[in-house]
DNA sequence: AGGCACATGTAAAAGGTTACATGATTGG
DNA sequence: CCAATCATGTAACCTTTTACATGTGCCT
């Protein structure tokens, strides 16, 4: 029932299509609410027929057609009023935590690889993250950008899901470091 | 289809009922892979009958019967070969950063008090998590008790709960910041 | 020639949430 | 006396995932 208030908090942006969303082309609410492309093309349509975004047709001649949706008044007051129910608790959910939580009892080496492996995709969201703040910033620092521009809360999300993959990355170092000594220890 | 891993990941500290589960008995997996008692009820229905985990009845006098499960020698060799399949990327779901990325078209003040909200929860966490660590360690330094302990798999989502929760406050207590100087900006 | 990007959708299956249902005991 | 804890479950509903389906253009 929330993903409809993620694509409406994108829509803030601008205009985009169900294949812009998809690909997550706001990254910071993508981050905390992913859905898949069927999930979008499906509430998008449902979202139209309830007034809550318009759509515009892209006639293209080499390329399949595309909707571009935007937020309706009404949307806007729907979204607004989102804002203001106290939100439910978050919720993670992580497959690597339960093979790392079961790593005693399993394959050390596969976990301590899928423990790499996501360290690397860290690594690439902190590069992007960091792209996408300077390009925010554009050469102003965080006060000055905070004090001026017309919307923080993208900024605020950015910030917390940089944090977050930072703090993923170092733990992730930690924790292999750890799986690394034991299976030495075990050798 | 993850969700009975976490349980049998759970079942690794011992025997458990479907209410200890559902209460996080064991607070580090509950931490990534939250489940309702419903769920869990009626998976460790279908594990049994898989015969993932077996059933031991208690009879009680002044409470309801319990049935306390615990894993089979089936359900340690499912698990272990699940820690050998590379996890799919983790998912997080979090409405409150909807409303932070919405604030700006949204209801500042409610969004501010949901992340205030928000801020004393982590705390309580943090304390949890932080008791659990204590009763871990048990007086020993961290380097004493990994390299000692028969697991540390507990241990590493543990500390992964706990940086998370920290790097939550932090975040927290800088995005009130910004948001108290923007509405007095804007008063 | 093969694969990715563009751009949209349908349908079925699996998974998750919410409401309902029961009923004794303990603590404030 | 009211709320919470213990302890389990059913049924209905909503959401999410996965598989299938189509077709061009661009890059290597």
């Amino acid at each position: 029932m929330s993903l409809r208030y993620a694509v409406m908090a994108a829509l803030l942006e601008g205009e985009a299509s169900g294949y812009d969303l998809a690909k997550g082309f706001d990254a910071s609410v993508a981050n905390f609410w992913m859905a898949t492309p069927q999930q979008l093309y499906k509430e998008l349509d449902k979202m139209r027929a309830e007034g809550l975004v318009q759509a515009r047709v892209i006639q293209q001649e080499r390329r399949p057609n595309k909707r571009l949706f935007s937020l309706t008044e009404a949307g806007r007051r729907v979204l607004r009023d989102f804002t203001a129910v106290p939100p439910r608790p978050g919720a993670i959910r992580d497959e690597l935590m339960i093979k790392v939580q079961a790593v005693d009892a399993g394959d050390a080496e596969a976990v301590r690889a899928a423990v790499e492996e996501r360290m690397v995709w860290a690594q690439a969201k902190i590069a992007r993250y960091e792209r996408l703040r300077a390009r925010l910033l554009n050469g102003r620092s965080e006060e000055e950008y905070l004090s001026r521009s017309e919307r923080v809360g993208p900024y605020l999300t950015l910030m917390r899901g940089l944090a977050f993959e930072r703090e993923n990355h170092h733990w992730g170092e930690w924790a292999l470091a750890v799986l690394e000594q034991r299976s030495a220890a075990t050798t």
